[in-house]
RNA sequence: GGAGAUGUGGCUGAGUGGUUGAAGGCAGCGGUUUCGAAAACCGCCGUGCGGGAAACCGUACCAGAGGUUCAAAUCCUCUCAUCUCCGCCA
C-alpha cells in the first residue's frame, strides 16, 4: 500500500508505475473517491461534535426543560448523522479496495517489458557443463536411482503429486542443515513459520486480495502460504519495533503450497513445478532508507549466490522487468540454475525488495531518530527451495554410468560421496 | 469438543451510563539539586484520521464486530484470545 499523500501529490508517479508493471489501475477514480471520503468525512466529524457538546450541555443541565429540548435536538440530528456515516462506510470500504490495488512503484533501474522473457541478464557464475554422453532429464536420473515416485505420488497427492525417496531424501536434509548452518554463522534468526495462516498476512504482505486463485483455502476462512515470507512477516503486525534493533534477519523455514493456478500446462513433468514444497527464506527488515534497502538486497542476492557457488551449479542473475514484477515489488532479481536437459537457465531464487509497502499494509512501524513513527522497509530472498533445487542439482551433477556425484560441501551432512 | 473465569495505555492497576483519552504507581523524556551520580522534587509523556504554514483544533480508539441510548470503557449480542478443569492427541 501507499500513502494516500503521495499517490495525491505524486500522480504521475503512481500512472507511470503502474504503466511499466502493465497493471491496470484507474487512478481518477481513486482520486476523486478521496476527495469525498474527505468530504464526508468533515460532515461526520462536524455532526459528531455538535452531538459531544450536547451530551455535556445534557449532563450539566440544572432546568429540565431545557435538558428535554436538547435531546430532542439531538436525537433529531442522530438520524441524520447516522445515514452519513453509512455513507461514509461506504466510501471508505471502496476507499480501501482501490487502495490495495495502487502498485508500487518500480525502481528506475528495472527494464522495460511484459513477461519473464524480457528480463535482462546481469550476470551469469560457472561454467555450463560438458558432457561427452547425453545428458538425461530429472526425471530419469532420479527414477532410475530410486529417489522419487511420481506414480505414486500422483495417486496419493493427485496432479503435480511426488514423494522423494531414498538419496533424496538424504540429499534434501543435507541441504537444509547446509543452508541453515550458513545464514545462523552470518547471524541470520533461524525461524520455523506457520503456513496456515489468517488472510490478514496474505493481505499484508501484498498476496491478498489479487492471488487468491493461487492460494489454497481451508473451510475457516485461513490460506496456505505459498512463501514463509507470508508468516515471517505477519510475526511483527501491528508492533512498533526498535531502531536499535535493525537490520532484523531472519532465514525462515516453511512448507509451501501453490495452487498454480496461472500455470496448468507448465512443467508438468518433474519437480521443478509442484503444489507442495518446502523453503528456506531470508527475511530482513531495516530502516526506512532507499540505500539500506538497496543494500541490503545486493546482500542478500550476494547470499543466495553464494549457495550456488558453494554447490557449483552454474546459474545467472537476472533483474526482472516491470511487467514481471508483483504488486508491491519495487525491484527484483531472480537466480536462475542451468538445467541441462533443457539446455536452459530455470529460476531457483528470487529476491525482492518492497520498501514500505508491506509494512505499511501489515503497520509494522519504529521511531526514528527525531522519535517520529515510521513504517520499516522490507526485503526477501529465497535461501533455498526444494524439491525444484534438486533438479540443477543432479542434472549437472549426473555422471556416464547414471550416477549422482554429491557436492562438495553436502558430502558431511549426506554421509556420501556418489549417490547410485 | 465440554464447563467456568478473564480481556483497560509500554507495564501495573482504578474506573458499572453523563465535562474519562481514561485516577494512582512503574518505566521513559526534560528540568531543579550535585564535581558527577543516586535519591528527592517539578514538568512532560498514546495512536490513527481530518483541517491548519504552525501553534493547535476536531474526530475515533478501553480485545474485535454489531446493538441499545440524547450520551457507553461501563448495558446487550456475536466473534476472537488467554487462563483453570475435563476429554482427545504428535
Amino acid at each position: 500500500m501507499l500513502d494516500i499523500k503521495f499517490i495525491c501529490e505524486n500522480k504521475d508517479l503512481v500512472v507511470l508505475g503502474a504503466k511499466k508493471k502493465h497493471i491496470d489501475f484507474d487512478i481518477e477514480e481513486l482520486l476523486s473517491l478521496d476527495n469525498s471520503r474527505r468530504a464526508i468525512l468533515a460532515e461526520v466529524e462536524t455532526m459528531r461534535a455538535s452531538q459531544n457538546t450536547t451530551a455535556t450541555a445534557v449532563a450539566q443541565a440544572t432546568d429540565s426543560e431545557e435538558r428535554e429540548k436538547m435531546i430532542t435536538a439531538s436525537r433529531l440530528l442522530k438520524d441524520i448523522l447516522q445515514k452519513k456515516e453509512e455513507e461514509l462506510s461506504l466510501v471508505m470500504k471502496k476507499w480501501q479496495g482501490l487502495m490495495l490495488q495502487v502498485p508500487n512503484i518500480p525502481d528506475m533501474s528495472v527494464p522495460e517489458g511484459v513477461t519473464d522473457a524480457e528480463n535482462a541478464e546481469i550476470r551469469t557464475w560457472g561454467e555450463i557443463p560438458k558432457f561427452d554422453f547425453e545428458p538425461k532429464d530429472q526425471v530419469t536420473i532420479m527414477e532410475n536411482l530410486d529417489m522419487v515416485d511420481f506414480a505414486r505420488g500422483t495417486k496419493v497427492a493427485g496432479f503435480r503429486g511426488y514423494f522423494l525417496k531414498n538419496d533424496a531424501t538424504l540429499l534434501n536434509f543435507a541441504l537444509w542443515q547446509f543452508v541453515l548452518n550458513k545464514f545462523v554463522a552470518k547471524g541470520f534468526t533461524p525461524m520455523m513459520v506457520p503456513s496456515l495462516l489468517k488472510k490478514e498476512p496474505f493481505i499484508g504482505t501484498g498476496f491478498l486480495p489479487q492471488g487468491e486463485e493461487d492460494l489454497y483455502k481451508t473451510q475457516d476462512g485461513d490460506y496456505l502460504a505459498g512463501t514463509g515470507e507470508v508468516g515471517m512477516m505477519g510475526y511483527y503486525m501491528d508492533e512498533v519495533l526498535k531502531r536499535e534493533d535493525f537490520p532484523k534477519k531472519f532465514i525462515a523455514f516453511s512448507p509451501c503450497f501453490r495452487r498454480e493456478a496461472g500455470s496448468h500446462g507448465k512443467d508438468t513433468k518433474g519437480i521443478v513445478r509442484v503444489h507442495e514444497f518446502f523453503k528456506m527464506e531470508q527475511v530482513v527488515l531495516c530502516e526506512a532508507s532507499h540505500e539500506e534497502t538497496v543494500k541490503y538486497h545486493e546482500e542478500l542476492t550476494a547470499l543466495s549466490e553464494e549457495i550456488m557457488q558453494d554447490l557449483k551449479i552454474p546459474y545467472r542473475v537476472v533483474v526482472n522487468c516491470g511487467g514481471d514484477l508483483g504488486l508491491g515489488q519495487v525491484k527484483k532479481y531472480d537466480i536462475e540454475a542451468w538445467v541441462p536437459s533443457e539446455g536452459k537457465y530455470r529460476e531457483t531464487h528470487s529476491a525482492s525488495y518492497f520498501h514500505d509497502f508491506q509494512t505499511r499494509r501489515l503497520n509494522i512501524r519504529y521511531k526514528d531518530t527525531e522519535g517520529k513513527l515510521r513504517f520499516a522497509h522490507s526485503l526477501n530472498d529465497t535461501a533455498l527451495a526444494s524439491p525444484r533445487i534438486l533438479v540443477p542439482l543432479v542434472e549437472n551433477y549426473q555422471n556416464a554410468d547414471g550416477t549422482i556425484t554429491v557436492p562438495e560441501v553436502l558430502r558431511l551432512y549426506m554421509g556420501k560421496e556418489i549417490i547410485k
